[in-house]
DNA sequence: ATGAAAGCGCTAACAG
DNA sequence: CTGTTAGCGCTTTCAT
């Protein structure tokens, strides 16, 4: 049967109006008498009726649906924040809409705008922008919530780690192993989460006295083709360092990929600490020691804030910065000194 | 601005009639005067004028959305599918609503009806279920691709790979390194495309006259903690192999992060081959040998078939088997005898 | 406690 | 070539 059942059938077969079968599905806003309700009830499940969400968004009642932006379905830390998001929004009876920017721009503007067309309720953004325009989005008044790679924006609501702290506490590590020179892979220019990470890891070399110098930073892709180069380019030098940072852990990836290649023995040779704690970074050969973001956390607040601005359109914005936390595996040496 | 510009407000601007806005948004299906479509042009950028979706997919000219149910978003098997389905699906202006099944069967029925209630055009299903219950969709007459995990389902459309001949070839390759066991790491019991990689190893083993009983396989979830348990059962025996096949990447992963920790060498001590030739085998330690599955064709035939289905409702349901392509890298040992 | 009816924004059939 | 109008299926006031 290729024609749905509508709320009109229902109320036929339920010897009532249109208008009480919407007060049985809504539980209101109209009280309904308990033998009216059960034949209504009756009659949903004998014609199999479902409502329809398109007319129950045009009729203005919202569409409980998501938009989500991310830069990069494939690296595992978006992946697994994505999968946070869905299953927040799963919870709460919400769908998502998924957009890949792919890194670029052009493309995340128009994920916006259709989004923005098909009226969801909010707009999780995980920006490729460094200051992503909002505009119209906020002028459509739907709620906007950018997660991860920008510190905060005016007027509308940011959730991030502190990069900067938790890359310098990284850092701090690999120092406390006794290293001298430790390196940094760094992410793209202007990006602000690259910048952080970057920031942090210059603050903690230079606190210790230590090189901090553009020989010692190699700029590359959130990938782990970028972490590979970056890993050529570091331990091809005279001076090689004996401990590394990286930035995410797929461009750590891809450091113990051109590591293993090149007979590079990690931590010995090379330490390494990372930063993203992604289950990717886990099961690594060795296992990556990471800074490590509260992923979930991450989503459930950023999902949190939606929600609410969803119900109180009159919602300050909120600039939640959650903290990371060092997880000691095997890359940077610990327990196989 | 929180209220919308509307098609009424654009015709009054213009000084048309509403139906002369539609005419020229559409491109149809009545043809306007050059000078009247550039008022309504003008009237609509002016306006920052943008239809809106919900209401005309009330009207009834479809969503231009696919619904896409995936079974585990961190996969990066799905990850990579899932980013080919979203890539090809934008190109056709189609915008997707993903859910994650997370390998739980009522969550996929869960998502196989709300995308129903939103009125996706198409779903495109990578089912949890050996069998899914697809009678709801098909009822209501909405196009369904069954793709990876289900060689043929009668009445919907599926695309697969022949996972049984692939595996066969990658276990081959194990044997012509000279390996005379073979074990394999299987995947979860009544899953199609676990069962097609299982009935691949066995004929290739049992054509070379290998052992190929219960004792050489272990049965293990598809993550990587499922690879790294089932590398433990398999290297703690007396009689540990001296190759394995692993039937995905992601558990290949677990596998050789288990090897690093108990000081097996892979290739040397265990060669690997494993299955679906994922980004992520690429990078890991030493790189995975692997059977590929064609990625980006999946999920452009799955896309091309459910937008045909869209356009012609009377569409023959369509199977398609592509071939996979064994991808050597280093863990089977090539390379490094 | 229930029914009738307006209207969300759009498309398309029907008149001019 | 363009204007008028009837719904798509639903929610919600306004009556009863």
């Amino acid at each position: 049967m290729v024609v749905a059942v509508t709320r009109a059938e229902v109320a036929r077969r339920a010897g009532v109006s249109p208008a009480v079968v919407s007060y049985v599905l809504n539980s209101g806003p109209r009280p309904v008498a308990p033998a009216t309700r059960a034949r209504v009830e009756a009659a949903i499940a004998e014609l199999g009726y479902r409502p329809n969400a398109m007319a129950r968004a045009l009729r203005g009642s919202g569409t409980r649906s998501i938009g989500l932006i991310v830069p990069d379905q494939v690296n595992p830390f978006f992946a697994e924040l994505a999968h946070e998001v869905e299953d927040a929004s799963f919870e709460h009876g919400y769908v998502l809409l998924v957009g890949s920017a792919t890194e670029d721009p052009a493309r995340e503007v128009s994920y916006l705008q259709t989004f923005l067309d098909r009226k969801v309720d909010a707009i999780l953004l995980i920006s490729v922008h460094s200051r992503p325009d909002l505009a119209a989005v906020t002028a459509a008044g739907v709620p906007v919530v950018v997660l991860d790679r920008i510190p905060a924006i005016d007027g509308v609501s940011t959730v991030t780690v502190d990069g900067s702290e938790g890359a310098r506490t990284g850092v701090q590590h690999l120092i406390g192993h006794g290293h001298r020179t430790v390196a940094c892979i760094a992410g793209p220019p202007r990006l602000g989460s690259a910048e952080q990470r970057l920031a942090g890891w210059t603050a903690a070399v230079r606190e210790a006295g230590l090189p901090h110098g553009h020989a010692m930073v190699v700029q590359e892709a959130f990938t782990a083709a970028g972490g590979y180069r970056a890993a050529h380019a570091l331990l091809q030098r005279a001076d090689r360092p004996s401990a590394v940072f990286v930035s995410t852990d797929v461009q750590a990836l891809g450091l113990l990929s051109a590591c293993s290649e090149l007979g590079v023995d990690v931590p010995r040779d090379l330490a390494v600490v990372s930063f993203d704690g992604s289950e990717a970074g886990r099961y690594s050969a060795p296992a990556l020691t990471s800074v490590a973001q509260p992923v979930e956390q991450l989503a459930r607040r950023a999902v949190a804030h939606l929600l609410e601005a969803v119900r109180d359109t009159g919602t300050a914005p909120a600039h939640d910065t959650l903290e990371t936390r060092l997880v000691v595996r095997r890359s940077c040496g610990c327990g196989s000194a």
